[in-house]
DNA sequence: TTTACTTTGTTCGTTATCGTACATAAGCGT
DNA sequence: ACGCTTATGTACGATAACGAACAAAGTAAA
């Protein structure tokens, strides 16, 4: 039986105290998430909540038409499930697996008694949950005035941060999903990206080559959520560890 | 001395248990909010959280470049500055009064420690803060999917929700500001509303003269909305009072 | 190797929205 | 009643994204 992965590669769980890590952990499941598998659909009760940890989750929304619009991506900074602490215990949002991985689970319940200790767990999910709040308001204000391009970028870099490597498996067609718009505009961005020598692609792999320069070109959206992540949870990207 | 309003007119106040209720209402105080006031301003520690009773209020994402673009609003069903209790003390958003009216503000520090007793008023704030949302998600998507004129509908049914009165006071000119697009957009979208006899308007007033129509009109974002708000806080549409 | 399939490239006409400019009209103060 | 300000109407070309259709290139399976 092989040693699995340390659950705190996922950083909400790093950031937990000692006591409270070493309550949850015995009941921490390790999953694998392999790409497009369904981890909730709208309307649909939460039984488990989840850490990614090497893996990216998208929270989707997708109309009655069939089109569908990305809310949030949620990866190894955060949890999947707020609406079940929340109090909501559904969405109307369906969150599937964008980049595939690994992952923790830990029953629905669990979590809820956690967070209803009202201590640290339940201030720092409540500042994640804030955290996310902004990625959606950010998303929303893209959707009104960016163009295509400059989503791209954002989306590659939000992508990025949550992954270790410099390289996104990804098709252009599942972009545009993700997107909210056509196959054919993310071609277009994404071959003027690659002539102007920022990435690279082929067949469903994005690397990202210069990334400095695919920040400047990304909307200010980008920034406005990295910012707020770091204010919110500090804990994510300090020193230690 | 004149009698103020009841604070209850605010759904979350009245949503509140007795006990809750009465340790609160000796600190509200009671505030008028004109168009425009700025409630508070990207970035900025809030002082003092709002209960809208007959105003609503806008949290607008402004751009760098000046553009903007409505997040969500707050009306009597809610309560400006959530980020109190969500710990971030802040966001990157504004709080602009879109209707004039009335309201009741809260100091902070005793809606935090209301918060952290970890009760029914907690539940109901986190209840609310997930309904807020799924706004914010469902403007996401609009802003991506759907046309100026359907927008507008949505935005003049939220609107009206909030309100006691099937009139608007509210010039094209703030109303595209609101939903980030161009003055003319919504002259265009508004006069095929009154060529359909769905609304009438002059100067900075709009009055809806026939509702169910709009709301066939709407996208179906107001609708998903709606149904959430319900869902989640049934006890701001219950038959008592 | 050949075939089938997936992914990306390209084109074309269509549409919605934009930016700009200016015209009309309604209300307000004097 | 007058002029001033604000609100709304309209027109124009420019642009970005759309929908549809198909070509080409890369990968996997037979």
């Amino acid at each position: 039986m092989s040693a699995l992965p340390d659950p705190r590669q996922n950083h909400l769980l790093d950031a937990l105290l000692a006591t409270d890590y070493d309550r949850l952990s015995p009941s921490l499941e390790f999953v694998k998430l392999p790409l497009g598998q369904v981890l909730y659909e709208s309307g649909q009760q939460l039984k488990y909540v989840y850490f990614p940890t090497t893996s990216i989750i998208s929270l989707l929304y997708v109309m009655e038409n069939g089109a569908s619009a990305e809310i949030a991506i949620v990866g190894n900074e955060g949890i999947l499930g707020i609406s079940l602490f929340m109090g909501g215990e559904t969405t109307p949002s369906r969150a599937v697996v964008q980049s595939a991985g690994e992952g923790y689970r830990l029953k629905g319940d669990l979590l809820k008694s956690e967070f209803n200790r009202a201590g640290p767990v339940q201030r720092l999910l409540l500042r994640y949950t804030q955290a996310l709040i902004t990625q959606m308001a950010q998303t929303a204000v893209c959707n009104r005035h960016h163009s295509v391009e400059q989503q791209l970028c954002r989306w590659l870099l939000l992508s990025l941060d949550r992954l270790a490597s410099n390289e996104i498996t990804m098709t252009q067609e599942l972009i545009a999903n993700m997107l909210g718009v056509r196959r054919e505009g993310v071609t277009e961005a994404a071959r003027k990206l690659q002539a102007a020598n920022l990435i690279k692609y082929s067949r469903g792999h994005i690397k990202v080559t210069d990334r400095p320069m695919l920040e400047k070109r990304a909307c200010e959206c980008y920034d406005v959520v990295k910012v707020e992540f770091e204010r919110l949870l500090p804990s994510l990207h300090g020193i230690a560890k």
